[in-house]
DNA sequence: CTCTTGCATCGATATCTTTCTATATTGACA
DNA sequence: TGTCAATATAGAAAGATATCGATGCAAGAG
């Protein structure tokens, strides 16, 4: 478990491990800090329900009544499609606007540079 | 529970819940064939650890052996980060590679194709 | 103010995840 | 073949999450 830099305990060895020297273009990284964040992130689109409603808000283009989302999802009780949709607020991928009565929710326009740039951290 | 289009159980409102005609440029769509993959993709990066091991894979650039991540994530024992390169493995995200008794782990190219094809779900 | 409707919250339960220790597997070497 | 080192797998315990029915709360109509 404690190696330096996975030398082999025995001899020498066929192919030694050893990190190829970077040479391309400098790659974008992953900042201590930023790792909590992701992770938070992505565990609000780990779930099958959330990634449909978001979907559902994507492809519709503006806000949605909430009432029309529990339409399209069917299978789920309210009070669960109103736990999903906090879980995508609280993660900020959603925003939640009242009129009068009905709530309604949009896809939050950070969206993109948040997953952007995660995406970046793999340029070739 | 039962809603036709949002339409108010009593009476006219003040601003009906109508969507808005899409009048901008055609949007990607989320099929319903996919929803399952993304959220088993998304579920793969909903870790703390596993986030900083995909990190420290992409600044490396290349393959790197399981004895160097252990180094990297070092409050972890070494069944629980295997369990975690697992996840990843199975997701697709990372690739695994047996060089004599060490085994290297890389990125998985397609990460980048699989997250973009998500994000331009959110095309402006 | 009272009733009804849309949605959020509460509390409970079943299931899934993370993590560990212990053990198995695989490959290199003597 | 036998031993050791590098990883993986198995099994269990603790914690997190999805889901539901019941209830609360806010806003509009009367």
């Amino acid at each position: 478990m404690v190696h330096a830099g996975c030398v082999p305990k025995r001899l020498a060895i066929a192919e030694p491990p050893k990190r190829a020297a970077v040479c391309c273009a400098p790659r974008a990284k992953l900042r201590a800090k930023d790792v909590t964040p992701y992770a938070a992130l992505f565990q609000a689109l780990a779930d099958e329900t959330r990634i449909d409603i978001l979907g559902f808000l994507a492809a519709a283009g503006d806000a949605i009544c909430v009432c029309e989302i529990e339409d399209h999802v069917k299978l789920l009780s309210q009070p669960t499609i109103s736990h999903h949709l906090r879980q995508l607020r609280e993660a900020g991928l959603v925003t939640a606007e009242r009129r009068g009565t009905w709530i309604y929710y949009a896809v939050d326009k950070s969206i993109r540079a948040r997953l952007g740039e995660f995406v970046d951290l793999f340029d070739e």
